[in-house]
DNA sequence: ATAACATGGTTGACATGTCATCCTCAAGAG
DNA sequence: CTCTTGAGGATGACATGTCAACCATGTTAT
């Protein structure tokens, strides 16, 4: 047996795995911007300032709980205060930038939030069994904790 | 009960899967970049490529198998292209673009297939149980048939 | 034949992601 | 105090993705 090359069953995996999620996550995402005009990573910082920090985070803090690395947070909080969602203000305090949401910001996530549930209700919740749930949360335990 | 927003535990059935999906799929995905220095794309280009067409393909016919609009496809052809990695020339029985791989192209290749053999075992497949197969598989199939 | 339409592709503009570099400011080490 | 170091961000360059407009070439209807 060859340990190198993955076998027809295991390519087939890997590729039903990977389709599921574009596919499900694409419809999700595709829906909520069709209908709000707001991208993933929009709703994501919008969602957690309001979630987080009750309108205004560090943009450090912003960054840890988004994954992403500050660059990347960064670019796109200039598109957004340039769309006006979030601006951003020095912190008083200590060195840092305090990003905050703005009534316009607010306002598209308070018309996203619903869109999205119901997208992923009818995507991907709709869809799954009892042991699909249970599937979801050991597989993803196991690779959290994986190197 | 709400009809609307999900409760706790959907959100995290739904944030769980997401994020599975995305701290695998990166693994793979940045063992094999780092290692021979091509992209997701790039890769799924010349494996079909050599996969279903012995080394050529029409390019819409390309574009359909990778699930990418023609758009997206010309202006990755036009990045690899520049790089050495394909080649194009018109079509002379009919109309349309033959793409080709190059010899820096299939050698390319065939330095990732075994990168990306071993990382998707490594990083996935390891982690499956049995049960997970099976959600894996059905879960694909119902979500493919959706709207 | 010619007008309408569909197919196959390209292009430009812009949004998003990644990487390396730079800048500023604070806390310690000498 | 000066020098280094690290944290918090910004920026520029470039890769990738999306959308709409465009162009050329076939096909079909009249």
């Amino acid at each position: 047996m060859d340990k190198n090359e993955l076998n027809e069953e295991e390519l087939q995996i890997w590729n039903m795995w990977k389709g599921n999620f574009k596919r499900t996550f694409g419809r999700v995402v595709k829906e909520m911007s069709e209908h709000t005009g707001l991208s993933e990573g929009d709703f994501g910082i919008l969602d957690r300032l309001v979630q987080f920090g009750d309108g205004k985070l560090r943009q450090q803090e912003l960054a840890d709980s988004m994954d992403w690395d500050k660059s990347r947070l960064s670019h796109h909080l200039t598109r957004m205060e340039k769309r006006g969602l979030v601006v951003r203000k020095p912190l008083t305090t200590e060195r840092g930038v305090q990003v905050e949401i703005t009534l316009a910001g607010q306002a598209a996530l308070d018309e996203a939030l619903p869109v999205v549930s119901s997208a992923i209700r009818k995507y991907f919740l709709s869809q799954l069994t009892p042991q699909d749930l249970e599937s979801i949360t050991a597989l993803a335990e196991r690779t959290k904790k994986q190197s």
